[in-house]
DNA sequence: CAGAGATTGCTGCGTCGCGCAGCGATTGGA
DNA sequence: TCCAATCGCTGCGCGACGCAGCAATCTCTG
């Protein structure tokens, strides 16, 4: 079906964004080994640092997709590592915050911010009206693999 | 330094990006979930897909970032599953070329059109123009993250 | 105000993916 | 011909994860 000029459009940005998806995988998986993390622990460590405040371990299990007993241990392998801090929600006494250290993240940061550089870098290539197309397709792109993820869940297995 | 246009649209930019991609990674254990796989198996399969011909155990284990043999308990599992096929390289007979198999793919294929129909639909809501722009971005961003994967692998670790 | 039910986080237990080290088989170069 | 290099496979141990059950706490109801 890749006989139109549109279909050829499409299907080139697919298989694009497969590749750039497949390498952000290696990537992170590279800057968690980097960091004597795991995948997963960066993955929590961005969700902590995009959030606008602390969250509880429920949260955690569910922004990653894990039960809370694994969100228990990921906290514990964090706290150990210094990298949160867990304190005890006032008016939930049930719950417990899990805080980011900045010290411990500027670390984490470093990593980043030195290979920020070429992310800018890249982004200077753009116009401003490209870089809204952009962003607007990423967040209808989040939105949609967010939806698909629920969907899947939601869904029975096959197996 | 979010003062100027320009910065607010690399932050909102960056910020989409990071939703993105974690967006990304919970569709993929959620698929992987689904299909009774782990994450790796079905990054394998893409990469299977994605690629001409059939692969060689070494390259697996290069392209999905693990040892040699965790790829070979890799292939076991996804031959145990029926996903794909081992055969003995005709050229050299120290390698073994890992062949999908398309009748079993076709099931994870059936999962993606279903899923794929409001991707196309995303896809039709761009313009040409904007289409080759966002597919432009994504090679660059590709490339980026591949070098520097590569960049963080061979560097001193601070642990 | 008392008690039932729901929610939150933590802890044994078993499973299994993964890295590491070493092995045999095969290939290509001195 | 011999030897180093490459490829894939196999024990072994580590550790992340899901599951089930637990105590503590909150909330709703009579």
């Amino acid at each position: 079906m890749t006989d139109t000029p549109r279909a050829r459009l499409h299907d080139e940005l697919s298989m694009a964004s497969r590749r750039y998806l497949a390498a952000y995988v290696l990537f992170n998986q590279a800057l968690a080994d980097h960091l004597g993390l795991h995948p997963t622990d960066v993955q929590c460590l961005s969700l902590l640092t995009a959030a606008p405040g602390p969250l509880t371990v429920k949260q955690i299990a569910e922004m990653t997709g894990l039960t809370t007993g694994s969100a228990t241990r990921l906290v514990d392998r964090l706290e150990r590592g210094g990298y949160v801090v867990r304190t005890p929600d006032q008016q939930d006494r049930r719950r417990v915050l899990v805080t980011p250290v900045p010290d411990r993240l500027a670390r984490v940061a470093a990593v980043w911010d030195d290979l920020g550089e070429a992310w800018e870098e890249l982004l200077d290539e753009h116009t401003e009206e490209e870089l809204e197309v952009i962003t607007r397709h990423m967040r209808r792109a989040h939105d949609l693999s967010h939806a698909q993820m629920q969907r899947l869940r939601s869904r029975p297995k096959p197996a």
